[in-house]
DNA sequence: TCCATAGTTCGAATATTTTGGAACTATGGA
DNA sequence: TCCATAGTTCCAAAATATTCGAACTATGGA
């Protein structure tokens, strides 16, 4: 395993997003990804569960293009396709963020 | 059964509402009813599926705030709480909107 | 009053998710 | 080379969701 794989952002679908943010600890995840602005890796975002837990929800956040993760040493670092997302689905993550975590610095906002 | 119930929209979790928007078949009675622009029966928002199936899906739409829905004689006429959801969650329903019906006419766009 | 219509509720079968332990892979350091 | 660390994968159990037929409720019209 090199590096790890993930969709391209034009075959996420929008329902993808919606189910990978139906939880709260995927919720959770991706807001504390969006307030600290920066790579995090998978034991800095543990919420206290089982690794394999945490695994399974980071692969959904990855398959629904949300979160993306690069292998630097024996790390994993998460971060946001916010980019991606806001071209693809403008508005949707952008507003989720605003509302998990006000003080979510997103680049383009209206 | 008189009026049906539904939940006061403070109590209604973002979660919620990201995992009533996770089935494509509920996307599409919102996106449905978005473009209507206009109360609708669950009988014109027929999606060639059981009666009993249509009914546990706008079930869920009503639990998680998305629709309400008002009897009317023997129809049950369903519209969208956009005006409250906006408020509780800013943005996050237009975005969506915006992405399954680009033509659908929100009042209060960015 | 009887019937058709519009939906809901119930219940069981099926399918999908979630959870977490155990084994595994890859890396870096001693 | 050996070990600890960081995660993933595999697997099975438990929990949730979905589906849909059948029975039910409420309404309005004949």
């Amino acid at each position: 395993m090199r590096q790890i794989k993930h969709p391209p952002i034009d075959q996420v679908e929008l329902t993808d997003i919606m189910y990978a943010l139906s939880d709260p600890a995927r919720i959770e995840i991706v807001g504390r990804l969006a307030q600290a602005g920066r790579q995090m890796t998978c034991g800095e975002l543990d919420l206290n569960r089982p690794k394999s837990s945490m695994s399974h929800h980071f692969k959904i956040l990855r398959a629904a293009g949300i979160v993306e993760t690069v292998i630097d040493g024996k790390e994993h670092l998460n971060s946001l396709r916010l980019a991606e997302i806001e071209e693809k689905f403008p508005g949707v993550l952008n507003a989720v963020l605003k509302t998990i975590c006000l003080s979510a610095s997103i680049s383009n906002e209206q």
